[in-house]
DNA sequence: AATTTGACGTGACCGGAGTCACAATAGATG
DNA sequence: CATCTATTGTGACTCCGGTCACGTCAAATT
């Protein structure tokens, strides 16, 4: 489906550039439409495309060579992923799966090669979101170096707050991530992501409310548990 | 103490850069030692200088809250580090540390930041390397994400043959890590890897070759264990 | 030469996370 | 409404990797 200019600058990334710049991207851009658990992006493809996303939710995972899951990040809608192919060659590392229906935009990958060249904010903010991305990926290691695992799930749910809104002493997380999901993220067994969950649960310090949305009732003791200043 | 342009453009990021741009360079950047074990970059620190390393070794580490290393990535000479400033004001993310004893070169964070912003070759080359890192830091992550523990010895190995030199079907991996930062770096206990190491010496799959030389005599072996093919 | 340090090797023990198996919901889909 | 599928919840068992406690050896330091 043809992309018109003003979609395009809905986007962060593409806010900042003149009419110009988007008139030369939108003949370059499709929008398409993903089911979810629908493939975005290939790990392994020489990928000639980066990836907007307009609505849904998109996860970037690996796979181990034994074919487990290996969750790596989410992409929310207004940013866009696959950005790598602006710097290299290479394949794209991970897969990026839609994890709700959703809808994308892909952009040519020389085009807004060209455009981020010329157009140094365009440059500054991929560059911050690939820094970014590179502390992001540093502290998900550092979770994974705990080996207390009550711990590594306490303070993936502290993490998952921060990038939510949060407030003094209590913090919601809309849309969390199901079990099976954190316990990939964490390279854990989904059960014992449950049995975190309930005993964090039947000491009030976390609640569900509804689907779809997570009360972090004590956010207090969950940094204390994230810590490792006390055991669960 | 001072450095000369000379000098700068003996590192591959400056090599491309025309003679004004070192010496544009050249007054803000020191030559400093380190003893082995010092801290090159500290982390959570505001970091104004990117550090390019002349001789020696280094080492990104991080901590976890509980106090366990975390293992990230090698720096060999000719190449640089630190170089997230260049892109955001957010603090270093990990240690740096001189596994042994070493010289480095710091080069200060804005003037290096105006010439990459002028000089299209050396911001495609610093954002080649954080592509590459981002690349790196996923099949860490990967090998992180495998439930066996052997597996995960033999897949870091094979890595580090790949960034070293190999032959058709032996490869040698100079200047190994020790047992210990190996576990460091896969989130095992040093014991474990000494056990995996001791088992593929066994199956005459690696041999030292006196200090500093690991040898892998059979690396179609190794990569059926990296590959979980083969149960060690 | 004597001592200290750090890397490597090895056995015994134990706890905790994975695995399996099954039940209970809750949403989606026809 | 009926059915199917995904998510969550829970118990029992097993096994494997961490921990501890040594010993050995080579290199660095005094």
């Amino acid at each position: 489906m043809q992309v018109t200019p003003e979609l395009l600058s809905r986007f962060t990334l593409l806010k900042p550039l003149p009419r110009e710049a988007l008139e030369q991207l939108a003949p370059h851009a499709a929008l398409v439409r993903y089911a979810r658990r629908a493939v975005v992006l290939e790990a392994g493809a020489r990928e000639d495309n980066i990836c907007f996303l307009f609505e849904g939710r998109l996860q970037g995972v690996g796979f181990t060579i034994d074919g487990r899951e290996v969750g790596l990040y989410f992409v929310e809608p207004g940013d866009f992923c696959g950005e790598l192919a602006l710097f290299d060659d290479n394949p794209q590392p991970e897969f990026v799966i839609a994890t709700t229906a959703a809808s994308v935009v892909f952009v040519a990958r020389n085009p807004l090669r060209e455009v981020m060249l010329q157009n140094s904010s365009v440059s500054n903010i991929v560059g911050r979101k690939l820094a970014g991305r590179v502390r992001q990926m540093t502290v998900q290691r550092t979770l994974l170096g705990l080996s207390n695992v009550p711990q590594r799930v306490c303070g993936q749910l502290y993490l998952l707050i921060n990038e939510a809104r949060r407030k003094d002493d209590s913090g919601e997380i809309v849309n969390p991530p199901t079990h099976k999901e954190i316990a990939i993220m964490l390279n854990l067994s989904r059960e014992t992501v449950t049995r975190v969950f309930q005993a964090l649960q039947s000491r009030r310090i976390i609640r569900r409310d509804g689907p779809g949305r997570l009360i972090v009732a004590d956010l207090a003791s969950l940094r204390h548990f994230a810590e490792g200043e006390e055991e669960l």
